[in-house]
DNA sequence: TATGAATGAGAGTTCATTCAT
DNA sequence: AATGAATGAACTCTCATTCAT
């Protein structure tokens, strides 16, 4: 019987159809679906079988590269996490521009109306509650928020430090800069919002103007 | 076990708690028990039976008088919600105390490490969850919100008016402190946080005392 | 605690709005409530509580009065049979026409589309499966067609005897009647029915006509 | 038991049943299975637990395959209504023998003691108070018996121009028929049936000589 | 006699996971 | 590597019935 299965198998057909990945290239493709999804439904809200459909794979394959379901969305809290905060490092780190050039461009882009900061700030809604409950997703929460204070913190040294501006507790200011941010984000982001997506940026920025005496 | 019960100890008290209650009692009794046990589980995690094992009564108990558990939950959402602002208008209304005072001492009571504290924060953060995703739960947080955001500008433009501090733009100051607050939450009530409770109070009173130039 | 329940009690005042009534009566003012229900919504579709919000009293009522909800049930349908087939005896049995007349007259009441004929229906077409499955409906099922044939041999025989019109087989042309009828009920009494009510009304009296040789 | 399993016994069969089946495949045994658990039971008596046990799966095998309970127990009417009167169609179509003797053939084995002739019309019971409240069984009920009485009509006007026999409206005849049938059914599968299949048989047929002329 | 809160077994359904193919 | 049928525990919700009042 187990001959059978194996006998009846090597059709090269559909081999291109359907293409047959390496897990480490699999996993990427499902995280990556299950992104939009998440931000739709919400992060306790997918189950495996919206996952395997919008990935166009059947269920099994899911459950063959995953130990778990909690193990995808816990890559795509990662994921999301991950490609959230690289761009301000690379900015910090690669920008020609003034520092609070710098700083206001980046700050501006983490508040837009597209898919994809959206979708960012659902997921991110929803991480805040796990992170909540349970230790490794706060962990997780904590080792992020820690860069994200220390790459602001190290953005307005370097700007005091060059005379853009001037601020007297750099790190007290990131730590208020990041919480604003969240707190706004919440308020915009949410259905039935009372305050509009470019009303959020504005106070943002204003907030940070302000705080660094920049005019 | 019964035989305990039979006997003549604590009778006074069971005996009240597992009475029969005309349903507006046993909605607030019912609602009172879930509020621990969404602070616990999340606001999305609790069962039915959960519920009605932490009020003593059965499954059939809860659907007799809500017509679903989304009832149950949404009642405690309502319930929190209404507590968490009533105390703010309160202190606005009656307190004689100059509005300095009141306001710091106000938020300082937002961040606490008690029991009670925590719960509301717990359900605080899957409220904005679901406040992302449902309309119902947007429009309830909204108009929170602005109610919140406008006793805060109230209390402020009374102070300024005493000449016990000065606020360029109340409002706008209303936004940034309950984004502080909130975004502040997100980090102290997490697990693993990385900032205290009490260090996120300081981080908030710094933040009222700059913006309105106390001290 | 007993006697605090009977002191408060003995309040004359809402004694003329909710009445209370002896057994029998509140049984058959139950069954009455219930037979509308029951043509509506099916005989094995109705639920305690559907009952006794259509008759004013609490669920609690229906139980006391009666043994169980199929006792309702058992209770309405023997109404609805007895209904059914005491006029036509008495039709017999009093009326000083023609037999052919009262014959034709009263199976034309059989089909109409009042409300009280469509729920005697609705009831009915329940009725059969009940009886397909259980002996105590098949038996006074069993009961009533026998009746009912014997009330039609009876009203043939003396019309034969008459001489108002001729019949073999007096016997034989009552279970054709009264199958045709229930079988013209099944289709003229159906959602989306094909043939309507005054269609099998006419059916039936040219199967009458034609069998009896009238005309 | 997993030895038993192991061992080289009766493997073959249940193996068989207990085999993995494409959705198509599986659909038609659990509806094979669920006839038989109608016909007993009744249409709306019949529990997802039930038909599962019945055909040797899980309860989650039946929902896995059909959307609900009511899919399942749609599908069954369809089958059974189908294959209800495809007989009738394919022996007007077919038959090379006279049309009196298919009629009265094919009528003959409308009635019958044998098990699939009882199911058919314990299904059917249900069947008609289904199609008494929902447009959908109303629906495909009309459309069943439109068909029946012009594949009835069809034989009759064939045996008419034939000069088999005579009858001068085939259409009239074949409802009164079906009626007929239908009525008889009604009493002779009835518990404590007062007229046997037998003798509804032999009332049909009667019926239909007498009408048509035969003999 | 009447109430209606309370019960809890049992219903349909969902869904992560398993595993034969 | 991929499939998708199968599983069965667990969920919400229903509802006849009980019983303190």
């Amino acid at each position: 019987m187990t001959d059978i299965k194996q006998a009846g198998r090597p059709r090269a057909k559909s081999e291109d159809e359907r293409r047959r990945h390496p897990t480490e290239v699999r996993r990427r493709l499902v995280i990556e679906s299950a992104r939009d999804l998440i931000a739709d439904k919400g992060l306790f809200n997918v189950q495996i079988r919206d996952i395997s459909r919008a990935c166009g794979v059947s269920p099994g394959t899911i459950t063959y590269h995953f130990r778990s379901l909690d193990e995808v969305l816990w890559e795509v809290v990662k994921a999301e996490t991950a490609e959230f905060y690289v761009p301000l490092r690379e900015a910090v780190a690669s920008s020609q521009a003034k520092k609070s050039t710098q700083l206001l461009s980046f700050l501006s882009g983490l508040f837009g109306s597209d898919a994809d900061t959206r979708r960012h700030w659902m997921i991110w809604l929803d991480f805040w509650s796990a992170a909540a409950r349970e230790d490794s997703y706060g962990e997780w929460m904590g080792s992020h928020y820690e860069a994200w204070w220390d790459a602001l913190t190290g953005i307005i040294e370097q700007g005091v430090a060059d005379g853009e501006f001037t601020c007297e507790d750099p790190r007290y200011f990131a730590v208020s800069t990041s919480s604003i941010v969240d707190g706004l984000a919440i308020q915009c982001y949410s259905r039935q919002a009372r305050i509009t997506v470019a009303e959020a940026q504005e106070h943002l920025l204003r907030h940070v103007r302000d705080g660094l005496g920049l005019n």
